[in-house]
DNA sequence: GTCTATACCCCGATAGAC
DNA sequence: GTCTATCGGGGTATAGAC
């Protein structure tokens, strides 16, 4: 049983790793500066002092690691789509299924965990600028991969990788704006269709 | 001469209006909880009183407000760009440009008037969310007749005018976080070739 | 590593004179 | 409509016992 507000898998984690944890869940719902230290140690259960003890950079060095943490997540989910499907827009359709059932489990609240961090701060603290457009860096090495392994010329895949991450993170904005599928499930189609067109006959 | 940290066409302005395109602008780049009430009356050359007696609503009605200003902005921008080209691919090129260049006269700073503030505020604030949808609303529609009038049948033209708008938010997105133009000019290229694929013969 | 207490500051919002 | 003063609370960060 429970006492503190955090989620369910965290009891067994070290502190630090819970508190990288919750920083990102945090932070994907309320921004860098709608997310305090002190409801980040309430709902990681771990006190102030060991916030700091593990972060003595401080909310900003909190905020580069969650980024990583949600940088890491996503790819993840990225390599697992990319992996189930043989073409390149199957992966596409699948990436958008996962992206509106994360969506819809959290009454569209959760999405992109780096985009609200890292726009809240542009140009504000490069280093959580920096490790954000590390993140989107490696998302598209991913699309990349994989549409080059569907035998897109190399120019092309590097274009259209760049513009399927856009498309998604733009489509899930406005999917959470509107609180509905519609514009993910429409960017989707569109997406298949694109890649579809650069693929060798 | 200036004494006040405002900006250049704000001086002849009343103070309701200077203190809406204030929040507009702060709220664009440092987000709701990022952007302080005593900021804004300082920078609007306003005092404390007086935006409270404009906006007794406080600062849930300041975002609301600033949001209908920014949508109104890029909408007028949509249309011109629009009404200035005669094929929907070369007026979303016009529009990669006009978004390129905001950016880069901004150093990058100076995204979409609404995304910051929506996206800080998802599911917090029913208001502030609801703006953020009529706005994204508005600006769909506008592509869709642009779309339609190009002879593209109605119910491709209303997905279309979606992932316009949606890849359109997303790449910029890519481009504050990369500081590059990249993104938004493979999302641009991208999107034109789409729109191509759906026109009549 | 964990905990409590606290320093110092700015937040949103209000009151009431002018 | 404009202005100043202030309230109550929460923000980040630190100090130092255990």
């Amino acid at each position: 049983m429970k006492t503190t507000p955090q989620q369910d898998t965290d009891a067994a984690l070290g502190t630090r790793e819970r508190i990288v944890r919750t920083t990102s869940r945090l932070m994907q719902r309320q921004g860098y500066d709608g997310t305090g230290i002190k409801q980040i140690s309430r709902e990681a259960g771990a006190t102030l002092g060991s916030v700091y003890h593990f972060f003595p950079g401080g909310k900003q060095e909190l905020a580069v690691a969650a980024i990583r943490h949600g940088d890491g997540e996503f790819a993840d989910m990225l390599r697992e789509v990319l992996a189930g499907e043989h073409t390149p827009e199957a992966a596409v359709a699948a990436c958008v299924r996962s992206l509106v059932e994360g969506l819809r489990a959290s009454d569209w609240a959760d999405g992109c965990p780096v985009t609200a961090t890292a726009l809240g701060t542009a140009g504000r603290v490069p280093d959580i600028q920096q490790a954000a457009a590390e993140a989107f860096a490696r998302w598209r090495g991913l699309v990349f991969d994989k549409l080059k392994a569907a035998g897109i010329a190399e120019d092309d895949a590097r274009e259209l990788a760049s513009t399927v991450i856009s498309t998604l993170e733009g489509a899930e904005l406005a999917a959470q704006v509107a609180r509905s599928a519609e514009p993910l499930e429409a960017a989707g189609r569109h997406l298949a269709r694109l890649i579809g067109s650069y693929r060798p006959a």
